[in-house]
DNA sequence: ATTTGACGACCTCCGCCGGAC
DNA sequence: TGTCCGGCGGAGGTCGTCAAA
């Protein structure tokens, strides 16, 4: 079903179904009405490759994911979708493997669905600029990560994400507010140029802000963001019998395995452990105890994210790099010491 | 950058260079690899829809969502994504409102997209066959729910879920089996026509089976699937003062929220009242207690979802209505009476 | 027998021209 | 002088066919 035969069916020109597609005025309401009857019952869609060409579309947007079976990612897609679609853009999405590059999948979207724009989420913090040249000119926003590790000009990209070491030095600092001294550390890996690096500076930071000398011994690297890997990391540590009376852990879902752990050794939350996190995943906040955490806002990262990269593609504005600010949001694991 | 400057750059013909693109013979070394070589240089990548009017795809499927703000959902995508691709075909996704058509969107990028084959998420139970009739033979698959209610032909469309009748009825029948007959039900609506209903209906069969007689004071009905919905609702069950040993929940989110006001209200879990629910959200399996529920088999499903559809797309066989079995994972959310 | 180039086709949109009222 | 409509051709990127080297 192409326009040709909806022309046939309608005994007028392609040239007249195509202007009455398209708005154009010079056609009579008599035909326009019975062409639009037509494209009704036909459910006629006009083949996209086929406008691409012509309409070099100026409206499409890709979403790149690196590295799934990510709780908050996969609560971020859907409302990155949703903030794409309301702004009238195209969305196309492609997902890679955390061992893929992500700068080359974006490259290929953008060429192949000719993006305007190209969103990263999950991508690596360390790129440089001969890296991003592969995108040729095809504008990129980092959400919810920034290039912290990288050597690319802040005026070659654009971010949205929060501060992620002063959240967790805000977090570790709330709980010596609390009177708590040997305060562990949940993460994924104290070194690998990531978020997990970022939150551990923070954790170390904080430390030293309050002359608290670091343990390692107070580390539980689980390798990976996994609840498997903290609850067994967790786990050792307690049957280690290092003593420590709260825990930060890098992300919600690690301080909830972690928990579990504490619980399971017949620790009392909080009296017998603190634990605070960063992330503000919704169910936290019904597990018992509440989880103290620091939230991220996801909706308004997505929002920003997209509002950041239309501006660059609409030419408002030049490149932007967005910090958004966590908020505490007070349960019932922290307690005072 | 098309092919025409690739052809230019390496001083050959643009079908020499289409050619090297699509691995075809008699082009001969030192020129297939001058314009391998150009490509890379250039990251060359074809419009896809220019390729798309040349060779029409036999290779995309399109997911559409209903209803967003689904963590079930939300772990679903991904997924599901990745099934597809790991599948070699393309991957097209559309979000729309509760309030929207699915069917209607389905179509539309169906056509503009030249799909063989759509995925429908969260759609209704009752599609009829008028209404189906818009997507003229382009497959589609319901993914975790089925036509129920509806009244199109099983020949008709395919769709892969689990028994929602049944697994809630095994729910309720294994809080019997642990002394319990007073059984509170947490759900979104009796008569939704879809998942609650459905579930609802097994918590029923499951009832009469034991002799225990309706009581629909013990119904919580919240109109929403959302935790705030079942927390209000359950504390104001508490509050009625009407007594119940144990609680079905119709999902896992709803169970965390029921268990939150339980907790709230002074009840000990599971002593006080136990809980039982349908889904297997991942970490559910490490609140405290760890929450007794059926687990759907999510990836399995995925994967089965696009397997299904496949197989109409590639003629393989017609239309299928597959049943993925739900595992019991026993927590600690349930106690014998 | 190999290797290469030119050309048409895919589908849509737009612009232009020629009519018709 | 408008208003309405059809026809024709070009363009957009790619691929397959055919002809030619």
């Amino acid at each position: 079903m192409t326009i040709k035969d909806i022309a046939a069916k309608c005994g007028v020109s392609v040239s007249t179904v195509s202007r009455v597609m398209n708005n154009h005025p010079y056609v009579s309401k008599e035909i326009r009405e019975r062409v639009l009857k037509v494209i009704a019952e036909e459910h006629f869609v006009p083949h996209d490759g086929a406008v691409d060409l012509v309409k070099p579309r100026t409206d499409s947007i890709g979403l790149i994911v690196r590295g799934t079976r990510n709780e908050f990612f996969n609560d971020m897609i859907p409302t990155l979708e949703s903030a794409i679609n309301d702004s009238g853009y195209a969305f196309y999405m492609s997902q890679i493997h955390t061992s893929e590059d992500e700068l080359r999948a974006a490259a290929t979207l953008a060429k192949s669905k000719a993006l305007k724009g190209v969103i990263l989420l999950g991508g690596r913090y360390d790129y440089t600029p001969e890296e991003t040249a592969i995108l040729d000119n095809v504008p990129f926003i980092c959400c919810t990560f920034t290039n912290s590790f990288g050597k690319i000009s802040k005026e070659s990209f654009s971010s949205v994400s929060i501060d992620d070491g002063r959240a967790a030095e805000a977090a570790v600092q709330l709980l010596v507010d609390n009177g708590h001294r040997e305060i562990a550390i949940v993460l994924a890996s104290a070194s690998d140029r990531s978020i997990s690096e970022l939150r551990y500076l923070g954790y170390r930071r904080a430390l030293e802000k309050n002359n608290i000398p670091y343990d390692e011994n107070l580390v539980i690297e689980t390798g990976d963001f996994s609840m498997e890997g903290a609850y067994e990391g967790m786990k050792k540590m307690i049957e280690s019998g290092k003593k420590f009376t709260a825990t930060f852990a890098i992300s919600d879902s690690m301080a909830v395995a972690s928990m579990k752990a504490l619980s399971d050794a017949g620790k009392k939350l909080p009296e017998d452990c603190s634990v605070i996190a960063i992330d503000g995943v919704k169910m936290t906040e019904y597990i018992i105890p509440t989880l103290t955490t620091f939230v991220q806002p996801r909706e308004a990262m997505a929002k920003q994210t997209v509002e950041s990269l239309r501006e660059i593609i609409e030419k408002k504005s030049g490149y932007s790099h967005v910090v958004m600010k966590t908020t505490l949001r007070e349960g019932g694991s922290v307690a005072k010491l």
